[in-house]
DNA sequence: AGCTTTATTTACAATTTTGTAAGTTGATTA
DNA sequence: TAATCAACTTACAAAATTGTAAATAAAGCT
């Protein structure tokens, strides 16, 4: 068999990125060690040669799949210059969280018991949100954040299925119309 | 060995609430043959007699996480006699559904790819939704039902996390204290 | 070119997991 | 009480999955 040399850092982000890509289309069930080297075009051993062992490789990916996360997260709350282009990053970050693919990498890290990474004690989010100003005694905008979150979560997770059973398309919101409603919510000051 | 002669039915009913309690408490994969008839005290060959495979297994766990997660989100929207009756009921449900074992058992069927029973085409929701008044040209209802439906979904599934990334406990609501909030924004008209 | 390194393959072993076949026993009923 | 039914066990088979050891070859380096 005539083979293609990779260089190591290569290799073991093909093998992860084939390994998400598995999970997002068939589900954890399909990220095995043939199924990856088989895609791949390798044998398998060459994946253990990488990462020692199919828990090592669920482990990066774990890593890979939180790193993500994480970015989507804070795109959300990262401050910038104008009003205007902080709107749009806003609807721009929402836009990339509620997307279904990342609804079931995340339901992966959820069902599999696997935390998020990095762990809860770096605070990154925390220091954008208290940046926003949240955090004070005025527990408000904390709330919104939380809410804006949680509904874009939920909705990159199950926003397709309980749409369905909600209504036609023609009554019930699609998932643009949705984030377009929640801003302005989010947005206008109540009372 | 002596036996424990159980009725077909309560047999069934025992294997899939100890499938679906190794599933909390431990993930997709820990939901075994083996691990089952351990819990249980029976041989595994027991399972397969009452199911027939594994896959026939999750097939009924399926469908029973599934209803179960359906009664809680009709819950939420089942209409009753007095307004104030009715926010209590909607208070429980959201409370019910933002539990974080729904979470897990969800997060399940969201990774795997296994759809909720029952199919799309019952549209048992769609109903409650249109009795509630939400369907017609003003979509505000629907968006808000849908807001509560995602957002305590999100809770279910990564409330823990999102809060512990977002601060500590004195920042950041608690479960109850954000559903009692998102609840008030939920009631308020706005404009 | 020859040498060294290591990514990769082949061949195999070990374990886990599911599934099957036949026999056993507890309960119901004739 | 004897007979029947089916829930259950034991023993085994088969497959899938992970892991190991040794050999091979692609690429860089002297």
């Amino acid at each position: 068999m005539k083979r293609r040399r990779r260089s190591a850092e290569a290799a073991k982000a093909e093998i992860l990125e084939i390994a998400e890509g598995l999970l997002v289309r068939s589900g954890p069930d399909a990220v095995r060690l043939e199924s990856i080297a088989k895609e791949m075009g390798v044998s398998h051993p060459t994946i253990l040669h990488h990462f020692g062992s199919i828990e090592g490789v669920l482990l990066a990916l774990q890593q890979k799949v939180s790193r993500g996360i994480r970015e989507d997260l804070l795109g959300l709350l990262k401050p910038s210059d104008s009003p205007e282009s902080r709107l749009a990053a806003v609807s721009k970050a929402l836009a990339e969280i509620s997307k279904p693919e990342k609804g079931r990498l995340l339901a992966w890290l959820v069902a599999s018991g696997r935390d998020p990474y990095p762990p809860v004690e770096e605070q990154g989010m925390a220091k954008v949100a208290r940046s926003l100003g949240a955090g004070g005694e005025d527990s408000e905008l904390m709330n919104r954040i939380l809410l804006a979150l949680l509904a874009m979560i939920g909705e990159s997770m199950v926003g397709d299925q309980v749409r369905a059973r909600l209504g036609s398309e023609s009554v019930v919101p699609d998932r643009d119309a949705f984030r377009m409603w929640l801003m302005k919510v989010l947005a206008n000051p109540r009372d």
